[in-house]
DNA sequence: TGTACATCAGTGAACGCGCGTTCACTGATGTAC
DNA sequence: TGTACATCAGTGAACGCGCGTTCACTGATGTAC
């Protein structure tokens, strides 16, 4: 009995996990609106009448795709973090570069949620935006964490701020132009928070 | 015959005129995709059967609203930044202070075009994306004015950056979350970038 | 001044299409004996 | 070990709906004489 449930829930939990994790790439890819049922169905390898036993409605299906997407670019922020930290970077530095990383442009599929989907969060019915309000917590609990001792909390909705908008410029202007956003907002935020510097950020190098 | 021209011009550029105005608070409001040309055309006391005889397609009319909606915003911003100039505040404080005013929260509508479209924009096509673009160049160009002498304009972008993140988390939060992240970024931007001030925004007053 | 007429901005029915959702059915999996 | 059977994840046709777009038509405006 106890074997039967838990083997069948497997597949099935597996199916729904598959599911998920397409809807949570194509949700940054198109948008809240930007993909369909049938396209995440398709995507992961099924059709879309089955849908329905795995999600209430496609709202419910929106609310766990963005937890995951959250989890997971958290996660990879985390580890890039990590790593340049190993390398030296200051854990404000770190976190900086790790977001502001021109590989971050592109990858809007596997990028931070928040900033793919921020400007068509507020007109969400609550379901979705209470899961929106939260991974945006979660982001500004993540900069709290690296902001240098001496930088009031308060500060981490504005550098967050800073960041995001930073990557929407950037990405909405593209190529070069995008990249020298990005490399000057780096210089910038590490310049006025970071400990290990303490001067304004003017007249910054080409 | 001049006169008839104009006098039938006229007409139909009044309507034409009512309805870009409608579609750039729509815009805004909805997004690009959130509202339909039958609902445009009948917000401007239209039937949707007209809106072809003013615009060759719905993207078409995306365009205009977007110019529309950009010049509004623009001559706004610029009014409130006179006269927080005239009570005394400097250039920059001065469109910190409007840009990222209270009652900039609620009206998305009659707001900036940049912080309600930033994410959906990277995913529209060329000519809606142009549009967009320079819009934000516009808005980049208007904060690189203000900016205080000694402050090198490539900073201008990552300013915006910060403009637009802010009024972006302060509108997902909302309420009085989202009035503290506002007068949070407000002081945060003047103490960093302003002239008459010189030292690091640490431990901000409650 | 008054009547016939041309112009054309705006109307409203209709189209094809893609969407979210429903549901009767299929067929693979694994248990019961 | 092999056969009959129950379960249930997934299928695919169908639904109602709203969208962008088209088009034949209307009716107000203002000119021509």
């Amino acid at each position: 009995m106890t074997t039967i449930m838990s083997t069948s829930t497997d597949r099935k939990t597996q199916t729904h996990e598959r599911i998920v994790e397409v809807a949570a790439r194509a949700i940054r890819r198109g948008g809240y609106d930007g993909i369909g049922v049938a396209d995440i169905m398709k995507e992961a390898g099924l059709t879309h009448g089955g849908f329905y036993a795995h999600f209430a409605s496609r709202d419910a299906m929106l609310v766990e795709a963005m937890q995951r997407a959250g989890r997971d670019s958290d996660q990879a922020v985390a580890e890039r973090i990590a790593q340049r930290r190993a390398e030296g970077d200051s854990p404000f530095a770190a976190l900086a570069n790790s977001y502001l990383h021109d590989g971050h442009l592109a990858a809007v599929e596997r990028g931070c949620m928040v900033a793919a989907l921020a400007s068509e969060t507020p007109r969400q019915k609550d379901a979705v935006l209470d899961a929106a309000r939260q991974r945006l917590q979660a982001l500004i609990d993540l900069v709290r964490r690296a902001l240098p001792e001496g930088i009031s909390p308060e500060q981490a909705p504005v550098v967050t701020a800073s960041l995001i908008g930073a990557l929407q410029i950037a990405r909405t202007l593209g190529g070069k132009a995008g990249r020298t956003v990005l490399a000057n907002a780096r210089q910038s935020l590490i310049a006025q928070y970071d400990r290990s510097r303490d001067e304004h950020p003017r007249k910054p190098a080409t």
